[in-house]
This record gives C-alpha cells, sequence and structure tokens, in this order.
RNA sequence: UCCUGAGUAGCUCAGUUGGUCAGAGCACCUGACUGUUAAUCAGGGGGUCCACAGUUCAAGUCUGUGCUCAGGAGCCA
C-alpha cells in the first residue's frame, strides 16, 4: 500500500475514536488558557480540536503549541475522543506535535474583513470556511452535473476554445493574435460545435469555461466562467424544457443529499431548495408581458440624458431586464421557464415557431430567490435556406458558417440544447453574496489577480 | 460606456459647524490563567489620514483634478 493511503483524514475521525491517530494539517484557530492550549486544526475535510495540556507532553512540544499562529502548517499526533463541546465533534488529546513551518502575520483573521481586501487575497481566502464550503459544494454540483449527463445516454464531447468567429455574432469577444491567417478568438459558448457533435453521437455535452468581454460590472457576472451546454438530436423545445427541468432538479436534490453540512456551515435555508421539485413553472413571453402589463411593471428605459424613463405598459416585443425577471419571480418558490420569446430579442440561430413567426422557440429558466437566469436554451434552425437567410441578416461572415450550414445540408433533423451557468447555479444554492465567490480564482473586468 | 458611493494603523471603522484631532476594537509583542469556541484581564509597539493643486492664520475635514475600489444600469449564463 502506497504510503498516502494510510493517512488520516478529519472527515474520517469517527472511525478511530479511542485510536492515537496523526493528522496532517494548518491551525485553523488558536485559543488558551495557561496551561491549556486548544488548536483548532483543518486538514482540508474538516476541523478538529486538538488540546495540549502541559501536564501530558513534554515542556518543549508545551513551548511549541503555545507559539503556534493562524495558518502554521503542522503534523500532530494524539487520541481521538468524542467531545460535543469541540466544535467538528472530534477532539484529539495530543501527544505530539511537529511544526512544518511557522506562519507570521496571517493576513485574515477570524474578524471582519472588507470585500476588496478579501478578493486580494483570494488565494489565502479560499482556506476560510464559508469558502471551503462554497468549493465544495461546486464540485458537488459539478458531479451531480456529469453523473446526470453520464447516466442519462449523453457522451461528453467537448468543444474548442479557440474560434475564428462569434458565435452569437456580438463584439463581446477576446481577441488573440497569435495565428498567422489572423484573428482567433476565446469562446463564449461551445453551442455551435456541440451541434456537430450532437448530429454525430445523438445526445452530447460539452463543458468548459467560456469567455465575454462584455463591461459587466455586477455580482452575477464574470468574465470568464464555466457552462455545461447539451445539444441532443431530434429534441423538439418541449423535450428540451423537460430536460432543463430533470437536470435542475436533480443538481439541486443531489446537493440537498451529499452537502448538509457545506451548507449548514453557509446557513443556507434548505427549506426552500427543498422545494425544487418538477414541474417548475412555465409561461410564454407572451404571458409574462401580460403579467407585466397587469402587475403594472414598466419597460425602464434610459433617455438621452441618461435619466430613467418608464414605459407603461410593457411593450410587446422587448426584452426583459432584471426589474421584469425579479417581478415576475417573487411570486414563486421554484423555478420558472419563460418560453417562445420575440425574434429580435433572441439569436440567430433559433428556430422560428412554426404556429407563430414573430417568436423562435427559445427558453430561459429564471431561478427563485433572486437567482436570475440560469438555463438559455432552444431548438435550432433546422432548415438550410431559413437559417442562411439569418446569418445574412445578422451581416454574419458567410465563410465562417459554412460548416454550420452544412449540418442542415447532410442529414438535418430537428434539435435542441441549452446552455446551464456554473457559478449562477453555485450562487443560487449556496445563497453567496456575489459570483466571485462561487469560483475558485474569480476574472472580473478589473480584477486578474490573485 | 453611463450613474451612484467609498478611500484614516496589518484589518474593520469613528473622527460633529475647519481650531489637543492622530483615535477605538481586533490582529501583533510581553505577562497571568486547566475547558477555550471571535476566550478573558494587565501592559506595549504600530500612521504618506489615496495623490497633487487650491482656499485659509489654520485642512483628515472645504474646492478642483487624477488614481484605486465597490455595485447598479445596459449586455448576458
Amino acid at each position: 500500500m502506497s504510503r498516502y493511503k494510510s493517512y488520516q483524514y478529519i472527515e474520517n475521525l469517527s472511525d478511530v475514536v479511542g485510536k492515537e491517530v496523526t493528522l496532517r494539517g494548518w491551525v485553523f484557530n488558536k485559543t488558551g488558557k495557561g496551561k491549556l492550549q486548544f488548536v483548532i486544526l483543518r486538514d482540508g475535510t474538516g476541523i478538529a480540536q486538538c488540546v495540549i495540556f502541559k501536564g501530558n507532553v513534554s515542556e518543549e512540544i508545551f513551548e511549541q503549541a503555545k507559539a503556534l499562529t493562524q495558518e502554521s502548517s503542522l503534523i500532530i499526533t494524539g487520541t481521538v475522543k468524542k467531545e460535543d463541546r469541540a466544535p467538528g465533534g472530534f477532539e484529539i488529546d495530543v501527544t505530539d506535535l511537529e511544526i512544518l513551518q511557522l506562519s507570521k502575520d496571517y493576513p485574515i483573521t477570524p474578524k471582519e474583513h472588507g470585500d476588496s481586501f478579501l478578493i486580494e487575497h483570494r488565494h489565502l481566502w479560499l482556506r476560510s470556511s464559508r469558502q471551503h464550503a462554497i468549493m465544495r459544494v461546486r464540485a458537488a454540483i459539478i458531479k451531480a452535473i456529469r453523473d446526470f449527463f453520464d447516466g442519462n445516454g449523453f457522451k461528453l464531447m467537448d468543444s474548442p476554445l479557440l474560434t475564428p468567429n462569434a458565435c452569437e455574432g456580438t463584439s463581446t469577444l477576446f481577441e488573440t493574435d497569435y495565428f498567422d491567417f489572423g484573428k482567433a478568438y476565446l469562446s463564449q459558448s461551445g453551442q455551435l460545435y456541440a451541434e456537430a457533435s450532437a448530429l454525430s453521437l445523438g445526445k452530447v455535452y460539452t463543458f468548459g469555461p467560456t469567455f465575454r468581454a462584455e463591461r459587466s460590472k455586477t455580482r452575477k457576472h464574470l468574465t470568464e466562467f464555466w457552462m455545461v451546454e447539451p445539444e441532443m438530436a431530434f429534441f423538439d423545445i418541449n423535450d428540451d424544457m423537460d430536460l432543463a427541468e430533470d437536470l435542475i432538479e436533480y443538481i439541486v436534490q443531489y446537493c440537498l443529499k451529499t452537502c448538509t453540512r457545506e451548507l449548514a456551515t453557509l446557513e443556507r435555508d434548505t427549506t426552500k431548495l427543498e422545494k425544487v421539485k418538477r414541474p417548475f413553472h412555465r409561461m410564454s413571453y407572451s404571458e409574462a408581458v401580460d403579467w407585466l402589463i397587469k402587475n403594472k411593471v414598466p419597460l425602464i428605459q434610459k433617455d438621452s440624458e441618461g435619466k430613467d424613463v418608464h414605459i407603461h405598459p410593457f411593450p410587446w416585443g422587448e426584452d426583459f431586464g432584471t426589474v421584469q425577471e425579479e417581478a415576475i419571480m417573487e411570486q414563486f418558490d421554484k423555478p420558472c421557464i419563460i418560453h417562445r420569446y420575440p425574434v429580435g430579442a433572441k439569436a440567430f440561430y433559433m428556430k422560428q415557431d412554426p404556429e407563430n413567426s414573430k417568436v423562435v422557440l427559445a427558453m430561459d429558466m429564471l431561478g427563485p430567490e433572486k437567482a436570475g437566469e440560469l438555463i438559455g436554451g432552444s431548438q435550432r434552425e433546422d432548415n438550410y435556406d431559413l437559417l442562411l437567410e439569418k446569418i445574412k441578416q445578422h451581416d454574419l461572415p458567410l465563410d465562417e458558417f459554412k460548416w454550420y450550414l452544412d449540418l442542415r445540408k447532410y442529414g438535418s433533423v430537428p434539435h435542441s440544447g441549452f446552455g446551464l451557468g456554473l457559478e449562477r447555479t453555485v450562487k443560487w444554492i449556496t445563497g453567496a453574496a456575489h459570483i466571485r465567490e462561487t469560483i475558485p480564482f474569480p476574472r472580473t473586468i478589473y480584477r486578474i489577480t490573485p
């Protein structure tokens, strides 16, 4: 057996009550009272209280214990006992300890800190209990996503990150100058490639980072974020919405089951998450507009002087902003899908509704508790001529989309898909105040370090 | 890009109408303490009040410009 397999971790202490163990970790906190020192040790899997009593160890060991500082690294040996007074529920009666490195002036104290101080110390902030819990929930959500798709006949088919053009034709792209043949861009969506993959493997998903050079500066936006995008041959918009509901229900229920301790650390009200069961709410864009009009929610626009202008009643055809989405979601305690948006509000590749040429077969899933847009998806335009027309209308470079049009030329089928924003999902489930807490090292418009 | 707000000790902040106004708590150092949970008690060190210019007898405080940060709009997941 290799050596590391015998390492004892705090999360498994319940198996070794009464035995002597050796733990490796960092000083999370320390308090003392004369001849008695309490060291809260963290090892990545949890925290355990280690007690050093002057009478039980050599003078040298006791002096070392007294000198320990926050985030010093150490190896500690002692007997495990169950102790309700101790954080974590177990206590180590220490017989020996070895300091690996004594930390000095660790910047993040157990007291309060401001947002910008913490984000500047993100590399250390990750060690604190809330951030630790959020990262564990993030890992659980990623596992839930992969388990869900792998268990339902999907194949992982990753899309390239370097692309020759904008997927949705907007100008919010990061440029690179490396290639001799001209500019290349960082991908803002893997969808177009996922469509090609779906026509090979049937049901696929692509899961990776995406990049948006939008100059957004809010607690819901990142410049670099992760997105999972399933794409399914033969799925229509209704299948697409059903799948989105199944996925979200699975993720939330998986987290409730496996992240009890983390959600408790985060003081998340889990009764709200327990309500996230199918069927979710659904309404068409037109029904949503009727609701906004009935409830006197205006369209808010800026005039030439930058002042807000409230427009009553909400005009059909305008896209929803945060005000409209939050107003609609206030009445619901589980997600709501809004579908069949006006043609002008959505991307070029979305299929026109055969029953109403003014709308496309698009759908957005909004989360409760001000979670915002979690999912955006659609049935794709599968008719060659209509898609060609749309590409021309949007002034997109036809050369770059030739391969994409081929998908409608050689065995075109109805197909659908959607994108789920990973960090927005993490933010919602953990109740994190800001999206930058939901990714290990956030990239935003004014921050690239650490 | 636009709008709003903030910048004082390592951290979080107070500082009134311009005049003992360089302050507190925490962190750190020294000492006391056998049950601490953000321990407690006593003592100690620690400052480019974001920068520059201006008004004034006098600016942390008022004015202007700049810098940095925050979160909201738009855009989006």
